[in-house]
RNA sequence: GCGAGAGUGGCGGAACUGGUAGACGCGCUGGACUUAGGAUCCAGUCCGUGAAACGGGUGGGGGUUCGAGUCCCCCCUCUCGCACCA
C-alpha cells in the first residue's frame, strides 16, 4: 500500500491546479455569482496562524459554493503600503518597495502552498501606481464635492510612528499599531468628511442585521454615537454674548446651578482676560492641556475645575449662574460647553459636591419627594417636574418637548443631533503611502492635480532616515511642481494617505483589477456586493466603517449602485497558544511553514477548522494536529483497503440500508453544518462515518455502494482537505479531476430515515429504558411497548399512571404517582 | 460603571425549535501485533460502588415544566467592546 506522503500529494495537485487554471473565474451571466472575500494581509514578511485560519475558513466556503454551482469570485491581494516597510528601511537600509515586494513574493508562495483557491490573475498590491492612481482620483472627486478638506486642528499624534492618527486608530489612548501613548498636536492636514454620512452609516446598520454579527453592528452604532438634544444660549451677565450649550436633557434646565466650559473653549480666555483670576485659570488650562489623552480620558482622573469669576443668566428663569471651566468637558463634542444640573447628572453631581456648588432638584420620582440634601447620587430617571415654573406637575418627558418648543420659539436655541463620530484625518507624515494629489500654489492655494496627470507617483529615489518629518519633503524633484491652475511654481503635498484609504475600496478593484480606463467597469455590477466577508473583529470600527463610508461616497459619485459593500460578515477568533495570543515576545508562535513541513497543508487546515468553531478563539495544541494527521492517514488507508472491493460485480449482495443511509446522512449533515459555519461538527461527523466504514470493512457490501461512499467522502471532505481528496479521487477511484468542478452531493431525505427508531422511555422524566420500534409504529403501540419495557416497569410497579407523554420518534415519558 | 458574549469531563469542544448531557478529537488506562515503536488495531474512560441496580452531575441559588445545559429571576466568575460624549 502507498504511504500517505502529504508533501508529494500536495505539490502535485497545486501544480495541477495552477497549470489547468482551475481557480480562475470570469463573469458568467448564466450562473449565480458568489463573491467570497477574506481581509487581505499586510505583507509583513510571512503568514501567521491568524492568516492561515482566516484563509482556511474562506477556502472551505469558496470551494463549497463553487461545487454547489455558484460562480465564485475568490481573490487575494496585498495591503502593501504602511509603516513597517519604512521601519525596515530605517533599520536595515532596504528600500520599502523592495522589502514589500519580496515579502509579497514569499507570502504568495505560502498561500499557494496551503492550496487556497485564489484567482491570482486578480491579485492587487495597493502600493502599485495602477492601484493608487484611482484612489487619488477619488480623493480629487471628494475634494471637488467638499468631502475632502484641509484643516488646521488638534490631532492625535503617535510619537512612535511619528505620524497623525485618526480617532478610530487610537485604542484606549494608545496607537493601534505600535501601542505608544498618543498625544495631541496642532497640525494642518486633510480630512474626509465621514460625518456627512453619519446618519446613513447609522441607519444602514439595519440592512446589516442578520448578515453581520450583532456585536460589530453595536460597536459601529456606538462609535457613530448619535444623540438628539437641544442647543441653548445662556446670555452672559454684564457683557455682550452668550454661552451656547448642548444638552440631551432640556427638561432639567431649571435645575442648572453652574456652567462649565471646556478648557480649550475660546470664551475661557476671553472671560478671564484682565481679571484677578486670569493667572489661576490660565495655569489650570495649561495643566489640563498637558495631560495626555490616556490620562485625561481614564476613569481614575478626578474632576477638576476653576471658577472663571463670570456669570450668565438662565434664559428660562433668569437665575444668575456661575461659569466654570473643568477637565471633564470636551471641546470636540457638542458646543464645548455644558449646563450643569447636579441633581440629575452624576458627573455634575460629583463636581458640585467637590466644590460645594448648589444642587437643585427639578424632577422627582412619581412616588416620592426628592430633597437635594438627601441625594447621595444624581437622580437620572423619569418623573414629575418640580421647581420649574410653568412646567411643574408635568411629566419630564412632556416637559422635554415643551421646553424645546419654547426655546426654539424664543429663538434662543434649536434642536440638534450630535455625533461622536469625527471626520477622518488621512494625512500621514510618512513616505510609504499614496501621495495626496494636491499642489500648493502661492497665489491659488491648494489645487488638485488634474485627472490626466494621475497618478502622482511616489518617487522611489528617496532617503529614509526616520528623522525630520516626511521624507518626501526632502525630494525636491517631487516637491516642486507647476500650479495646474495658473502655471506658476507650486509645491506638492508631501503627506501621504492613511493606508486605511487603500483598504476602503480594494474589494471593488478585484472585479476589474487590470482596467486602465477607469477604476472599475460593469463587472463591479456583476460581482458586488461581497456575499461573504471574513476577517478579524479588530476592524469592527476601523476598516469596516471606512469601507462602508467609501462605498456610499463612490455610489454618490456615480460609480456604484448599491449602499453596502459586505452582505454577510464572519469575524473569526484569535489563535491562542498556552492561554495567550501568539506573539514573538511571548515566544508561543507556531510557524505555518513548520506545520506544512511536518504534516502538510491538509492537516494544518483540518486542525484549524476542527479545533474550534470559526468565531471562537482557537487553542493551538500540537497533539490536536497529530490527531488530524492520524485521521488523514486513516482516510488514506481506508481507500486503499477498499480499493480491491471496488472491482467486483455488484450483483448478489444483500441491500444494506444502513450503509446507504449513512451516505445520505453524511451529505445532509455536512451540508447543513457548512451552511451554519460549524466546520468542526461537519468534520467530526465525517470522522465518525470513517470509523463506521472501518467497522463494516469485512461486511458483504456491494462494490457500487462502496464506490458511492468513497466518492461522497471525497466530495464532502474536499473543501477542508483539497489535496488528499483530489489524490484519492483520481488514484483510487479513477475519476477526473478537479473535484472543484464536481457537483456537491445532494441527499434524499427519505433515505436518511432509519427503518427502526430508538425511543427513550422515561418515568417521571428519568431515563429508565430504551426501546426500538419500526418506523411508522402507531403512537398507541409505542406507548404500550414503553409500559412493558422492563426498565419502566421497575419504576411503575404498583403506582398509578397519571399521564403518558409521547414525543414523536424520540421519547415516551410515563408520569406516575410516587 | 454601561453594553455584549461566555461559564459543560483531565483538555479542545458536541447537544437544530426544552426531550438519552458529554458526539468527535486529544489525553489517560488496559490489552493485541511487533526486535522495537511516540506506527497500527481492540476495549475502557463524567463522578460515587468491583459490577449491576441506583444515586449525583452542565459556575451558585431559586422558579416554570411531565421533562431544563437550553426558558424566567437573583448572584458569582471570565472575556470582549465602550468608557466623563453632556
Amino acid at each position: 500500500m502507498r504511504r500517505y506522503d502529504p508533501q508529494q500529494v500536495e505539490t502535485k495537485w497545486q501544480k495541477f491546479w495552477e497549470e489547468k487554471r482551475v481557480f480562475e473565474v470570469d463573469e458568467d451571466p448564466h450562473k449565480p455569482k458568489y463573491y467570497l472575500l477574506e481581509m487581505f494581509p499586510y505583507p509583513s514578511g510571512r503568514l501567521h496562524m491568524g492568516h492561515i485560519r482566516n484563509y482556511s475558513i474562506g477556502d472551505v466556503l469558496a470551494r463549497y459554493k463553487r461545487m454547489q454551482g455558484f460562480n465564485v469570485l475568490h481573490p487575494m491581494g496585498w495591503d502593501a503600503f504602511g509603516l513597517p516597510a519604512e521601519n525596515a528601511a530605517i533599520e536595515h537600509g532596504v528600500h520599502p518597495a523592495k522589502w514589500t515586494y519580496e515579502n509579497i513574493a514569499y507570502m504568495k508562495k505560502q498561500l499557494k502552498r496551503m492550496g487556497f483557491s485564489y484567482d491570482w490573475r486578480r491579485e492587487i498590491a495597493t502600493c502599485d501606481p495602477s492601484y493608487y492612481k484611482w484612489e487619488q482620483l477619488f480623493f480629487i472627486k471628494m475634494y471637488e464635492r467638499g468631502l475632502a478638506y484641509r484643516s488646521f486642528s488638534e490631532v492625535n499624534w503617535c510619537p512612535g510612528c511619528e505620524t497623525v492618527l485618526a480617532n478610530e486608530q487610537v485604542v484606549n489612548g494608545r496607537c493601534w499599531r505600535c501601542g505608544s501613548e498618543v498625544g495631541k498636536k496642532e497640525l494642518q492636514g486633510w480630512f474626509l468628511k465621514i460625518t456627512a454620512y453619519a446618519e446613513e452609516l447609522l441607519r444602514d446598520c439595519e440592512k446589516l442585521l442578520g448578515g453581520w454579527p450583532e456585536k460589530v453592528i453595536t460597536m459601529q452604532k456606538n462609535w457613530i454615537g448619535r444623540s438628539e438634544g437641544l442647543e441653548v444660549d445662556f446670555p452672559l451677565e454684564g457683557r455682550e454674548g452668550s454661552i451656547r450649550i448642548f444638552t440631551t436633557r432640556p427638561d432639567t434646565i431649571f435645575g442648572v446651578t453652574f456652567m462649565v466650559l471646556a478648557p480649550e473653549h475660546p470664551l475661557v480666555e476671553e472671560l478671564v482676560r484682565g481679571t484677578e483670576r486670569e493667572t489661576e485659570v490660565r495655569e489650570f488650562v495649561r495643566r489640563v492641556k498637558r495631560q495626555s489623552v490616556t490620562v485625561r480620558s481614564s476613569e481614575e482622573v478626578e474632576k477638576e475645575g476653576v471658577f472663571l469669576g463670570a456669570y450668565c443668566i438662565n434664559p428660562l428663569n433668569g437665575e444668575r449662574i456661575p461659569v466654570w471651566t473643568a477637565n471633564f468637558v470636551l471641546m470636540e463634542y457638542g458646543t464645548g460647553a455644558i449646563m450643569a444640573v447636579p441633581a440629575h447628572d452624576q458627573r455634575d453631581f460629583e463636581f458640585a459636591k467637590k466644590y460645594g456648588l448648589p444642587i437643585k432638584v427639578v424632577i422627582r420620582p412619581k412616588d416620592r419627594e426628592l430633597r437635594a440634601e438627601d441625594l447621595s447620587e444624581a437622580y437620572t430617571g423619569d418623573g414629575i417636574m418640580v421647581n420649574s415654573g410653568a412646567f411643574d406637575g408635568m411629566s419630564n418627558r412632556e416637559a422635554m418637548r415643551k421646553i424645546s418648543d419654547l426655546v426654539e420659539a424664543r429663538g434662543i436655541g434649536k434642536r440638534t443631533v450630535n455625533y461622536r463620530l469625527r471626520d477622518w484625518g488621512i494625512s500621514r507624515q510618512r513616505y510609504w503611502g499614496a501621495p495626496i494629489p494636491i499642489i500648493y500654489c502661492p497665489s491659488c492655494g491648494p489645487v488638485p492635480v488634474p485627472e490626466e496627470e494621475l497618478p502622482v507617483q511616489l518617487p522611489l529615489e528617496v532617503e529614509i532616515t526616520g528623522k525630520g518629518g516626511s521624507p518626501l519633503a526632502q525630494v525636491e524633484a517631487f516637491v516642486s511642481a507647476r500650479c495646474p491652475r495658473c502655471g506658476g511654481p507650486g509645491r506638492r503635498e508631501t503627506d501621504t494617505m492613511d493606508t486605511f484609504v487603500e483598504s476602503s475600496w480594494y474589494f471593488l478593484r478585484y472585479c476589474s483589477p487590470q482596467r486602465e480606463e477607469g477604476p472599475f467597469d460593469e463587472r463591479v455590477k456583476y460581482w458586488m456586493p461581497v456575499d461573504q466577508y471574513i476577517g478579524g473583529v479588530e476592524h469592527a470600527v476601523l476598516h469596516l466603517l471606512y469601507a462602508r463610508f467609501f462605498t456610499k461616497v463612490l455610489r454618490d459619485l456615480g460609480y456604484l449602485e448599491f449602499d453596502e459593500p459586505f452582505s454577510r460578515l464572519l469575524t473569526q477568533g484569535m489563535v491562542i497558544k498556552d492561554g495567550a495570543k501568539m506573539s514573538k515576545s511571548r515566544g508561543n508562535v507556531v510557524d505555518p511553514d513548520d506545520m506544512i513541513a511536518r504534516y502538510g497543508a491538509d492537516t494544518t487546515r483540518l486542525f484549524i477548522l476542527f479545533a474550534a468553531p470559526p468565531e471562537k478563539d482557537l487553542d493551538w495544541k500540537e497533539e490536536g494536529v497529530e490527531g488530524c494527521f492520524r485521521f488523514l492517514n486513516r482516510l488514506w488507508r481506508l481507500f486503499y483497503e477498499v480499493e480491491p472491493k471496488l472491482k467486483g460485480e455488484s450483483g448478489g449482495f444483500r441491500e444494506d440500508g444502513e450503509f446507504r443511509r449513512r451516505i445520505h446522512m453524511a451529505r445532509k449533515k455536512v451540508t447543513e453544518d457548512i451552511e451554519r459555519f460549524h466546520f468542526n461538527t461537519a468534520i467530526a461527523h465525517l470522522m465518525e462515518w470513517v470509523n463506521y466504514l472501518y467497522e463494516v470493512l469485512d461486511s458483504p457490501i456491494a462494490p457500487s455502494l462502496w464506490r458511492e461512499a468513497l466518492e461522497t467522502l471525497c466530495l464532502l471532505l474536499h473543501p477542508f482537505v483539497p489535496h488528499i481528496t483530489e489524490e484519492l479521487w483520481v488514484e483510487v477511484l479513477g475519476k477526473e479531476p478537479p473535484l472543484l468542478d464536481c457537483q456537491w452531493p445532494s441527499y434524499d431525505p427519505e433515505l436518511v430515515k432509519a427503518p427502526e427508531i430508538l425511543i427513550v422511555v422515561q418515568v417521571n422524566g428519568k431515563v429508565r429504558d430504551k426501546i426500538t420500534v419500526p418506523l411508522g409504529t402507531p403512537e398507541e403501540r409505542i406507548k404500550e411497548l414503553a409500559l412493558e419495557a422492563p426498565g419502566a416497569r421497575r419504576h411503575t410497579e404498583g403506582k398509578q399512571i397519571r399521564r403518558i407523554i409521547y414525543v414523536p420518534d424520540k421519547l415516551v415519558n410515563i408520569v406516575c404517582g410516587t
